[in-house]
DNA sequence: AATGAATGAGCCTTCATTCAT
DNA sequence: CATGAATGAAGGCTCATTCAT
């Protein structure tokens, strides 16, 4: 990409950014049109291509770039040790909801990240996807599973609560826009229910 | 379409189908390009528009074909009066691996009509998918909430238990191929566990 | 074009020659599609290409068939040495409204292929359709041109009889089926009107 | 269409329209291919779909230009108002030839919208044709039929003219150019001997 | 820097033609 | 002889990318 993009002011890098994000995260890489984000982010299409060269260019610095923001946030919010699983994962989208309110489709794109199936730049998104995995896994190194109910291991419970989360998620956003709200509401219950089952009843 | 297709030799027909079925599932509507068809099923183009019409057609005959012949299976697989939720909801994860035997796609198809996005198909795949849905709850009507332990409601346990199976299907994909062994094994360790924590322990 | 085809019952012969030369005659060479011929005549695809090789062998055989029978006709009911200008124009467009009672479309097929444009099969067209021309100048020959009224010349009068008929043949077909009543009825309308006032009034 | 058609350069406005009405008028609507277009024009395919959106919008656009710009000139030709008939016409017919100096194929457009046979855009040819004909009709309104010879109805002449200058149009056009000397010149000898033997003797 | 006109490769669809049965 | 399934080249249309202004 074009460092010059950073020149720009913050207002007008902020709308090609927002515009950027909500097409790839709402359609996918190769769905998303460039048309779509001139529409959208209301700045010609010739601009696109001056700052990142070409589609798969943008999309690189926009996952990237999303990644890194969320991140920033985590670092911030995960700072004060949580030891309970639902816990730590509660800060971790209830950080997403807080970047949502300058970037609103931060979550979507992490989502659309994991989903993405395009050959031509799945390597990206993976790769990209890794240090926010990661912080995550990171965070929840705090937490012990000795007091897990019988039969509960810690691998099944983080990956029906990841595909629950996920599935959420993309609940949150069925009209096309990222509601909140309800979303971590919807989390919320959750994380009730199960704490009240996969934690021993013992102690 | 053209119900000649039906005249066809039976395994010009699968080849045909399963061809459809496996760009389709894999590529979602819009993405799915009749190249790739051709490719995969070693079929001309014109004759999917001979037998078809247009891609909207064949997506139609597919979602149809594959929608009905799992029912079928179904028909026969939860004929038998199961009354455990998790049982239930085995037999229909069973019916579809063995349905996978012959078309290996079906799963994943299903799961790829649940999240078509393109409005051109939309009506189409979510019409299709009904008959799947309500045979799915009307089996699961036979499963009274009782036994249910504290803080679990049928309607959390409905949505994490549905986006966990969906994502371990996801999951089992993986390699562009439907791994049945280690579908049924990842749900069986998921269902185990699940028993043993959803169910209240009195009685 | 292969010549077993006159072998055929005469009776399937006339369907296919009839077919043919109705999506010709209404749609001219390019627009001709094979298709529509096989539902129109009722015969299968492959038959017209065993015995006509291609779509141009096919018009190639229909226009020359077309105006070899007109001109037998023609010679018939030309026979009588008629010497009004008029009454010889009459017969010729007598005898294809009579011939259209075997072939319905060989009025329009003669028209189409004065009409015909596609470099194709131009050359086919205007090559087929000299020996009608031919045909209605030689009876034209018998006509003297001493008795037109001032001001009337052989070649205007040629030209614009020739352009009123054209007309009126295209308006007797306007609804896809030739009308040979009021296409007769037209062109006497018209040439009585015109015996009125080409002719010299003195004598 | 897109507007915007219009804020560019009139030579490249020119090009196009001058492009798609010669490739209109002379192959008609289905035979008209884009890629035609981009070889009479030197203006590349996408360009016509970027501007017009498909096929049928730039024939309606072509359609609907050439007929209001023939009524304007044709409005400013016949606002001397003449009275005989062929002066009217020869008028209308003169100003089609005027037109062609900078759309030389306008004539030939006319000529084509009456005889487009295509269904898709038949009612778009026919209707945009409308308010030509009533121009020329209206025109002709001042024209008092009293004058006619014995068995000479206006009904009659309009038709035998109508076809009759149908045809020299289609003559003048023979080898792919628009022959507006010769056109007129053998209208002008037409009309010369209709004068003579329509109207008249009398008074 | 910013715009959007312009391009052409690629996809859906049609249709003359071939060929196995 | 007859059929119609099968093929692929060509036409309409979309969209990432280029480039003159």
């Amino acid at each position: 990409m074009n460092d010059k993009f950073f020149d720009l002011k913050k207002e007008k890098q902020d709308k090609m950014i927002n515009g950027a994000m909500q097409v790839f995260a709402l359609k996918g890489y190769k769905l998303a049109s460039t048309d779509d984000m001139v529409k959208v982010a209301g700045v010609s299409k010739g601009l696109w291509f001056h700052y990142f060269v070409n589609k798969a260019g943008l999309y690189t610095f926009i996952s990237d770039y999303c990644v890194k923001y969320l991140n920033m946030e985590l670092a911030v919010n995960l700072s004060l040790k949580r030891t309970d699983y639902f816990d730590i994962l509660y800060t971790v989208e209830e950080t997403k909801a807080q970047v949502a309110k300058i970037y609103p489709f931060v979550p979507m794109m992490i989502q659309s990240m994991e989903d993405e199936k395009d050959e031509e730049i799945l390597e990206v998104a993976k790769s990209r996807l890794l240090p926010y995995t990661e912080k995550v896994n990171e965070a929840l190194e705090n937490f012990t599973d000795e007091k897990l109910a019988k039969g509960v291991t810690r691998e099944l419970l983080d990956m029906t609560v990841g595909y629950t989360i996920k599935g959420l998620r993309e609940k949150a956003y069925q009209n096309g826009e990222f509601d909140s709200e309800k979303y971590l509401s919807d989390i919320r219950d959750y994380f009730e229910m199960m704490k009240n089952i996969v934690y021993s009843n013992e102690g």
